[in-house]
DNA sequence: CATGAATGAGTGTTCATTCAT
DNA sequence: TATGAATGAACACTCATTCAT
């Protein structure tokens, strides 16, 4: 038995270094020479722990994805109603740390247009998401906090798409949609789906 | 007097070509000489055209750009109110041929990130439709055929954020997303913002 | 019979543009369509008048020998003895327009040793030019005005050879040999020539 | 451990084989292709030891310039006088195997025109070459055996010149320059700089 | 004559990958 | 395990040359 290293750790120390090197120079300039650097290791050692450069870049990206579901779940877990599909909502939004990770995973989105298998592992964590955000929506006009005119899918259909395009729109000018925006905006949006919403008379 | 060749024409036949690529290999795969390949060119007249391949591509997206504006321009010339504001809406969405030109856009997203003129582009391009948006919600408003209660900037943005949000979606799964589904769901979001919406009568 | 045009005069044109675009982007950044855009015509047209890039070159350089010649005969037709030993020598030196000419035509002696052609064309220059001087030299020491002491083809070898060093000596820093240097160096070693040169003893 | 090399010893070898090339097909002709196949290696090793074309020439040139260095200081330790000035000015005359790396030396002047870098390089190598030489006259003159009626500083220059002339006219036709020719010019013209020169008796 | 469109070989450089140590 | 030397294909770009008009 040789040096004893713990595999697993090694390769959670690349990922990071992946992953701060796509923010450092984005996914274009990123090369494996640059991520062994960072990561302060020759650039031999990658071919040890991933059998090539896609594989890094999937890895790195299924790290996002597992960190965005267990940050959801855990903000969702005391929460219930219409304040439980706000905070999922806004868990989405490129607010805070998030913003750095949010970057990275939109520089992503154009490599699903030709590559099939991230198109379908980046399908099947949105799928994941906008499923909870179904349920929620179902729950909260179940207990009468949201409006039952609309079909449940298509109010969560209808908010996810709005958080995402609300991402989109932060890339393009960080400073125009700062946090307190981003929120106003879902929550001026949650409002609409309010029951009877406007003015409920009386 | 030369071979008789119009300059802007054969400028355009490369730029189509470089769309075809673009969609056929990706933004990464894309490379001068498949573009050359593409056109039925050697691989030298790129240089005869554009000065560096940046110059390409920021040519083919200028391109989508101003043919989103001409159509959208055209669409929206004889409605009015709530109807204006719904058409310049599905005109954004991957419906149609457009739909292949939205994969290539899609594409160009990431960029964003790393190519501060791109984004730049990107940003002016997506604020003249945004507040083309603005303008016509006011309209509606003004008409009564659109809610007052909300600000017909927070209203535009959520609209326009909506829409890019679905053009996300319908990547990750053209299959789900047909433009029926697209439509629906942007309709069931104007209805939201009609005036005394859910109830309000007796 | 076509329009009618001087064609040697054409081809002077395009060798001064030839020259001008030495001088400005050097001999190794000097392409064929910088001559034609720096003498205002198309790229082609170069083609019509010679066989191809070299041959340029050479016509180039061809018409600076020529003119190096012109000059020498001319300054040293109305002298003779030292005096004219000195004028030609002068003349070789990088001073006021010939300064110009000095650097293109250092750029070339680089390519004589892989071209055998422009080796062979430049030495032809040189022994014509070192051949004079050895002419006047072997006057100089007949009339007394020069040393007897040693054979006039040394002397003619050495001070062209000085005259050439200096030359290289200007080009790697012009402003420490300015003309007034180079000129009181080789009238310093013409009075090392001298008959019975420093004192000749009482 | 990695597979042993001498990182220099390599850097050494491949400046060798940059040398070789440039030797057989001229400033202008050498390719890092080329070089790579010269030295044995592949195309791509090049970027491992240098970070571009430039840097392996100006290497190549460097090495030039320390070798002649060392040459020189080897050659005049045990000389005085008159001596060590000769000596000094022979060690530069392309002569035994200086001749090879004159030919190269010789393209490279073209390239101080317009490189300054490669022109600054080259004037400090010339300065220095020029303060040994300016020294030992002076020397030399101190002891008696050259001529106090001219400045050191002239007589230096004088022939520092006169070599790099010899040089260039070498060059142009190294059939008509042998060694022996070469030496009788240098000496040639150090008899001109002895004392009461001419007839120096009474 | 003159144009300028078009070619295709060649350039320096980058980089993921392989592999002897 | 880990290194880093070495590879070779691919890249964008340059440029002398050709040629239909």
């Amino acid at each position: 038995m040789p040096k004893v290293v713990d595999h697993d750790a090694r390769r959670e120390e690349l990922i990071a270094a992946t992953w701060r090197t796509i923010r450092r120079l984005g996914l274009a300039g990123t090369t494996t020479r640059e991520i062994a650097k960072e990561a302060g290791y020759a650039h031999g050692l990658l071919a040890y722990y991933f059998p090539d450069k896609d594989a890094i870049l999937d890895a790195a990206l299924e790290r996002a994805y597992v960190a965005a579901r267990e940050q959801l779940t855990a903000r969702i877990s005391d929460r219930s109603g219409l304040d439980a599909v706000r905070e999922v909502l806004l868990t989405a939004l490129p607010v805070g740390d998030a913003a750095i990770e949010t970057q990275v995973l939109v520089m992503a989105w154009g490599t699903m247009v030709t590559s099939e298998s991230r198109r379908a592992r980046r399908y099947a964590t949105f799928r994941e998401w906008r499923d909870t955000v179904r349920l929620l929506v179902r729950i909260a006009a179940a207990v009468g906090e949201m409006t039952g005119e609309q079909e449940p899918e298509e109010i969560a259909e209808a908010l996810v798409a709005l958080v995402d395009g609300l991402t989109l729109h932060w890339v393009m000018n960080p400073a125009e949609y700062p946090a307190s925006r981003l929120i106003a905006t879902v929550d001026g949006a949650l409002d609409r789906y309010r029951p009877h919403h406007p003015s409920s008379g009386t």
